[in-house]
DNA sequence: TTAATTTTGTCAATTATTGACAAGTATTAA
DNA sequence: TTAATACTTGTCAATAATTGACAAAATTAA
């Protein structure tokens, strides 16, 4: 859970005993950049997620705070950020979800 | 408070009653490419927050929840992720603390 | 109107990320 | 031990993303 994303699939793929080309063909990805990925020495594309998912049969939304949480803490640890931004952060996804409309969703407040 | 960063920007500005070129220079900046920040059509690069805090007289801390409360609050919108996110960025930045040791400090569980 | 300011469009140059492969080091099984 | 499999690391060209720069249009103020 504290763990980063690449330690994450890395418990994943070895508690399901997949080899890295195992996974790697699965994910459509080389089996030494996985290696990297695993080992913190690349990023996870995004793109991929869904693949994961399926890969492993888990919930998507899970693996969006697991991995979109470990890039943000990596960020936040980078630059020294207060904790304070977490809060802002909330604050200002709420702002955007009320002034941009949802698909599908109806804009009562929509005068221009 | 719950703006986006260029709105944030764009205010900073205008209340000093500086313009477009003027703060761009001081962020050595183009002026057009500081409108396109301002109007939310390019990034506000994070190595030019330094330059803003001291054009502004700015807590460099303050700008930074800012800052990356405005990138979070985007990937999260964009993403759809679950708020739940922040609070796992949260346990994971503690985590990336604890495992690297902070400059300066005495590390005392380094049994290699 | 004119001048100053802001916005938009474009695009080459720079920078970052990725895919791919080779070569290396474990690890395991016989 | 060897041989096979698994994993790691380094490199680099190809691709993609970001940036700086400039021109030109639109807006605003006088």
């Amino acid at each position: 859970m504290k763990a980063t994303f690449g330690e994450y699939i890395k418990k994943l793929r070895t508690d399901n005993s997949l080899t890295l080309t195992q996974l790697a063909f699965q994910l459509d990805l080389d089996s030494a950049n996985l290696s990297k990925i695993e080992n913190g020495k690349r990023e996870f594309d995004e793109k991929r997620l869904d693949k994961l998912a399926t890969a492993f049969n888990l919930d998507i939304n899970q693996l969006k705070v697991e991995y979109f949480g470990d890039q943000f803490a990596k960020k936040m640890y980078a630059y020294n950020c207060p904790t304070e931004t977490l809060m802002v952060a909330e604050e200002k996804v709420n702002y955007l979800k009320s002034v941009n409309t949802k698909q599908g969703e109806i804009n009562f407040d929509n005068e221009k």
